[in-house]
DNA sequence: GTCTATAGGATGATAGAC
DNA sequence: GTCTATCATCCTATAGAC
């Protein structure tokens, strides 16, 4: 466990707080008190509201990137591909939980470079989980629905996980994978 | 289609912006310049900017909880009851779109009785799907998994349909109920 | 590296003329 | 019912002492 530096403890303690009450309800003040230091003091170690809010997005998208990149060049089924990318999402939900709620809720917030770089990643990593869904309806290993509703359906649980990870007090990450991957691939109906 | 009051057109307004920005980053003056006014003048018919969030947030949670009662005190079974909760789900959101999304992401922002009324209705509405859900699994009708994966997975998907739903050029509303209930119910995996 | 002081501007809301 | 003018406060960020 490295000690933080004071950079990261601010970064930090934002995000906890903008993961309460969003970006914009969030004051330097806000920040600056919970370390219990000035609000001036923090213009020490970062350089403006903003970067904090980009660094801890990108930080988030960069890790779902080279998650997909590693998924893509994997030699697996469609099917097996959307399984890791399921375990994949949670393993960053529970890594990355504070981040992850900046990334969903604040991520309109970004400026310039930052908000570009963030809406290409998205969009590439859309695609890329899209054409796997195809894949998988055109071999026959997925049902023939709408491949939006199943891409969406599995990506918008994902993206809320962290929301209702920590509510539930910790279930253990095994059983979550485990349960979340047969929901979505069989469903909750039980044939027998 | 009645004309709507000052009042309204001012509330449906805001209702956009807030959906784009969140509440927070909407200021008076972005709704009055929206409406072709000036920020003083919006309070000859709103008393404050609290007001058109908490008008907003509760009407659509007092829908939700309207249709919950309905389905609770229909005679079907667990099973029937799900589909016609996803079913509501998805007619409230093609109606009230920046409802929902003042809902999702700006109800810590409602202050005192109205944040009080808000979080009572969601969690008793939780409380309603999980009790559901469990009579499903002790009939066997639904599989044997923990019943929180089930809710959860369920219902983060549907309170993020909103986002999803008017990117995607408007799916036909039949077609999109049909598939999402197929999904949850059997999963994507092709078995035949 | 933290502080006080403050610049410079935005914000929610009110008063009062028309 | 809309306007202009304005209040009181809050905001991000900087300057400069210690």
């Amino acid at each position: 466990m490295k000690a933080l530096s004071r950079k990261e403890e601010i970064i930090s303690t934002a995000s906890h707080l903008f993961k309460e009450k969003g970006y914009n309800a969030v004051t330097m003040r806000d920040i600056a008190e919970a370390m219990g230091m000035k609000a001036a003091s923090l213009y020490n170690h970062i350089s403006s509201k903003q970067e904090i809010l980009a660094t801890l997005i990108l930080e988030v998208a960069n890790e779902f990137t080279r998650g997909m990149n590693a998924v893509i060049s994997d030699v697996s089924s469609p099917l097996e591909k959307i399984q890791t990318i399921i375990e994949m999402h949670i393993d960053i939900t529970v890594n990355y939980s504070e981040g992850l709620a900046a990334l969903n809720n604040d991520w309109m917030h970004l400026e310039n470079d930052h908000l570009k770089a963030f809406v290409k990643m998205r969009t590439d990593y859309e695609e890329n989980f899209r054409t796997i869904i195809k894949q998988g309806i055109d071999s026959g290993e997925i049902h023939a629905r709408h491949p939006e509703v199943i891409l969406f359906s599995i990506l918008s649980t994902l993206r809320t996980l962290y929301v209702w990870y920590q509510k539930r007090g910790k279930l253990d990450v095994n059983v979550l994978k485990k349960d979340m991957v047969a929901v979505f691939l069989n469903g909750i109906v039980n044939k027998h």
